[in-house]
RNA sequence: GUGGGUGUGGCGAAGUGGUUAACGCACCGGAUUGUGGCUCCGGCACUCGUGGGUUCAAGUCCCAUCAUCCACCCCA
């Protein structure tokens, strides 16, 4: 049987390379130019990492996790996000002792055990970026200009932006026995995940999806509701600073995002038209994860968006990735001496930075045009025997569909004058 | 983890029990013995996802399994 590649997994082959080159770039020159440096951690990390950094009461950590034991029995497990690598990071490299903030950005692989459908699979890609060090609302409303920015210059329409505050620890303590006291008596009435939650993480219970669990918390006391004073300051000065960057966004109480380490700013942004997967980017202040890693006390904040999906949403508007393959050069050599001769001439282009080809499979003079054609060409150089004893070769132009014949060493010097885009000649 | 759909050549897609499994695109070659994009002609299938079973006979029916798609859940 042959052997296919494993579930939830995808080969990125040419055809649709350009478009993740595309987006590799602009993603790296946006942080750049907000002031991001790029950072790349181990694929797999101790199992612990995660378990304490995301939260021992998410899915991901209870059931989404490729964990297993090396051949030294320790417990390793393939990162299913970036944020806690890039935490123990910067507690590993005493990034701490370093002009605050550190401003980073991740791409790369994650690794979710999941059921694949529209927009999720198991290996998918994620580009994210944090900012470590600095509590200042003015950082929250940087972190999400970047994200708008980005959206902005690739070309995609119609994002909305959903904002959050989920409080601190101790407003977490207020948000926490103001909703059970409202549900105590309808905790019947939950889904089952909800009674669940009930104990374990009642704020979840806000943006469960079930539509019962929806009509029982249209009136609960929300995140919002329940803000401390420090809190909801700070909610106010994200929200101004959004407004100052011309952000639009929408404020929506009741997202409490499934990571267990998010603290006040909480923010996603979705897209329509790609299916149930509609989130395409994650994020929020997670000021308390640092010093749960084992390092000092360090306020931090970042989002993380899927490659995948954002490729899906160009897709679905047909956003169109601009593509600078050429002024091709096509080879099309008769007979074993012109082929000879045709392959050095080839590689000379090639040391003059010239994109040129050859045929390579022994191919007619006709087939090789259509080869020419189909691979974009636009110079085919014929070389046969005719050529060979006149020391000339004929330089056709597939565009202008017209030809002429030139001496052999007058071919760099025809194509530099001929050719428009001569960043491909040296 | 749960539920539904699908699985025929590189791609798309007929065929629902019975001789050598259509067709389109792509690919290769020819018509034009040294010239592309159009046209015409021709070529190109060891396993109809895999493994069992029913039957005189299965791509067509049954079971299992794998993959894939969609949805729930959750998330990027």
């Amino acid at each position: 049987m042959v052997i296919q590649r494993p579930k939830g997994t995808q080969d990125i082959i040419p055809g649709t390379i350009k478009r993740w080159h595309f987006l590799e770039t602009q993603i790296r020159k946006i942080c750049s130019e907000f002031g991001y440096q790029e950072i790349r951690t181990p694929i797999f990390e101790a199992t612990e990492l995660f378990q304490r950094g995301v939260g021992e009461t998410t899915d991901i950590v209870n059931k989404e996790m490729y964990t297993f034991l090396d051949k030294g029995q320790r417990s390793i497990t393939l990162r299913p996000e970036g944020t806690a690598s890039v935490c123990r990071a910067y507690v590993e490299n005493k990034f701490y002792a370093q002009p605050q903030p550190v401003k980073l950005y991740y791409l790369g692989p994650m690794f979710r055990y999941e059921n694949t459908q529209a927009g999720r699979y198991r290996q998918f890609h994620q580009f994210g970026a944090e900012v470590l060090g600095a509590q200042d609302p003015l950082v929250d409303a940087e972190v999400i200009h970047l994200i708008w920015e980005f959206y902005r210059r690739i070309g995609l329409k119609g994002l909305e932006v959903h904002l959050n505050s989920v409080g601190c620890p101790v407003c977490r303590t207020e948000q926490r026995s103001q909703l059970q006291y409202y549900l105590q008596e309808r905790k019947s009435d939950l889904c089952l995940d909800c009674q669940d939650r009930f104990e374990k993480n009642p704020m979840r219970i806000l943006d469960c999806k079930n539509k019962g669990c929806q009509a029982l918390t249209v009136d609960v006391p929300t995140t919002l509701d329940t803000l401390c004073e420090e809190c909801k300051e700070h909610f106010a000065k994200v929200q101004q600073a959004l407004r100052d960057c011309g952000i639009e966004y929408r404020i929506n109480p009741k997202m409490v995002r499934g990571l267990d380490y998010y603290q006040r700013t909480a923010f996603e942004v979705m897209a329509e038209g790609i299916g149930a997967q509609s989130a395409i980017c994650g994020g929020g202040r997670y000021d308390g994860l640092v010093e749960e890693i084992g390092g000092p006390s360090t306020p931090g904040i970042g989002f993380a968006m899927g490659i995948e999906r954002i490729l899906a949403v160009l897709d679905k508007q047909k956003v169109a990735i601009d593509n600078d393959q050429e002024n091709k050069v096509l080879i099309a050599a008769l007979g074993a001496q012109a082929r000879q001769e045709g392959f050095k001439i080839l590689s000379e282009l090639r040391q003059d930075g010239v994109s040129a080809l050859m045929d390579l499979m022994g191919r007619g003079l006709k087939s090789q045009m259509k080869y020419a054609d189909r691979e974009g060409v636009r110079y085919v150089l014929i070389l046969g025997d005719e050529e060979l004893a006149k020391d000339a070769i004929i330089v056709r132009d597939m565009r202008l569909g017209d030809q002429s014949e030139i001496s052999r060493g007058a071919i760099k010097k025809y194509l530099l004058k001929n050719m428009k885009n001569s960043k491909y000649l040296l």
